[in-house]
DNA sequence: AAAACCTCTCGCACAGTGTGCGAGATTGGT
DNA sequence: ACCAATCTCGCACACTGTGCGAGAGGTTTT
């Protein structure tokens, strides 16, 4: 009888009554909050006075502010797509599910700071994480390959978005104002004479840095996608 | 004449005096605190006090905390081993450098919640890059796949680590646990008959979940490698 | 020697945070 | 009408980042 994790997900969820808030109501004011603010817009008491209520109502629903967390970061992955495999093929598939991976994180930037803390044990995580192993499966993969190949697409578009999302916020919602970003690299990358050569190579062939980080992310997502194919085959 | 993104590194430090505190020592003292009590851990009071002084020098030094994070998160890209690739060949050196990165991430966690936040335009994180891509150079990459290939690889590592590092604290500290884990485990997956089989399947294979986590890092690193190399050939 | 001027320290205060507690309101069952 | 369960929320506590302005210490100029 050892301990469990401490996680919204390991506990049962107060029965739902018909008087007063419900869980459901307040993750979605807080999707809300989050969307609009970021992770440092939300507050116990925003949170209040968006539902209408005290800032500590909201702790007879929840356990804490991770764990309202944990619930809105679980409902993220319930927005992703993720085709029948056996309709489009597993390449297809997976692909289509990462640029759909893409798009949702990028559209809910503050999930970027919750992947390194909360670990994703909600229905909607699983869920996809079965459904992506059934398409692995599909491909051939076999025993623990199936959530190697997992790993290693999943990990793939983290790592793309997460840094991504870093630069997105950084330049503080404002429009893109591409001029001073390039000049912002210019002036720390003066010690780095090859960066900078690059940089203007960038400038000569990529007109925004929108389809520039598109091509980079299929770039990759291919090589990852052809990586896997090459292990399928041997 | 447009407005700099805003960081520590688009600012000029304050020129260094001998009396007082230095830029040096107070980062120095950062990296212990975040090291020892993580990036919750870490306040300007507390940072003070391990400095010996109020709270409030350290703006003297700094504008702001985030500046703070920005000097330490740097630091860490410093630590990171890049062997010259001229002598073991582009995929060892690469290699070497993924595990490397992986295991000073691991030792250091909190950069796991920086990564999404701030950008990396330090001098250690640049460097790193030049390497990086001097490395994919050799391998025979040109042009702006050099970039792709560097930003494929560093993603895929990333990916892995930020959700290792989740689940690492959210275990708390403790010793790993095991068998708590996967009872958790367990728990939330009830609804998933194909997870819950491959669970008992990783039990009867895989000892203990370090290696298994390192085999599987090694899996999806091998597999980005042997994408990019498809690239090389065609 | 005195005055002026930097460089640096830090106490105080402000607005804000998550959340424990306990008193009260509301509800449903008898 | 009473009771017990369910739910709300004001207050308080300890804590956060940081703006401000008074002062200390040292160096340079008069």
């Amino acid at each position: 009888m050892s301990k469990q994790i401490s996680s919204v997900w390991t506990r049962e969820p107060r029965p739902a009554r018909t008087p007063g808030r419900s869980r459901e109501e307040i993750v979605r004011a807080t999707l809300e909050l989050l969307d609009a603010e970021g992770l440092d817009g939300l507050s116990m008491r925003k949170l209040g006075a968006r539902l209408g209520s005290g800032a500590t109502t909201i702790y007879w629903y929840v356990e804490n502010k991770d764990e309202l967390l944990e619930l809105a970061y679980d409902h993220v992955w319930g927005q992703i797509a993720l085709p029948v495999p056996e309709e489009l093929g597993w390449r297809d598939t997976i692909t289509t599910f990462a640029h759909s991976m893409r798009r949702v994180m990028l559209f809910h930037p503050w999930v970027g700071s919750l992947i390194g803390r909360l670990p994703a044990l909600g229905p909607n995580a699983l869920s996809m994480s079965d459904r992506l192993r059934k398409a692995f499966a599909l491909a051939g993969f076999e025993g623990l390959d199936i959530d190697y190949a997992n790993a290693a697409l999943t990990a793939y578009v983290f790592g793309t978005v997460i840094p991504e999302i870093a630069w997105q916020s950084s330049m503080g919602g404002e429009e893109l104002d591409q001029e001073s970003m390039k000049e912002t690299f210019r002036h720390v990358a003066r010690d780095f004479p090859d960066l900078l050569e690059r940089l203007t190579e960038i400038n000569d062939k990529v007109s925004d840095t929108d389809t520039l980080r598109e091509t980079s992310f299929a770039f990759g997502l291919t090589t990852v996608l052809d990586g896997l194919e090459a292990r399928l085959r041997s």
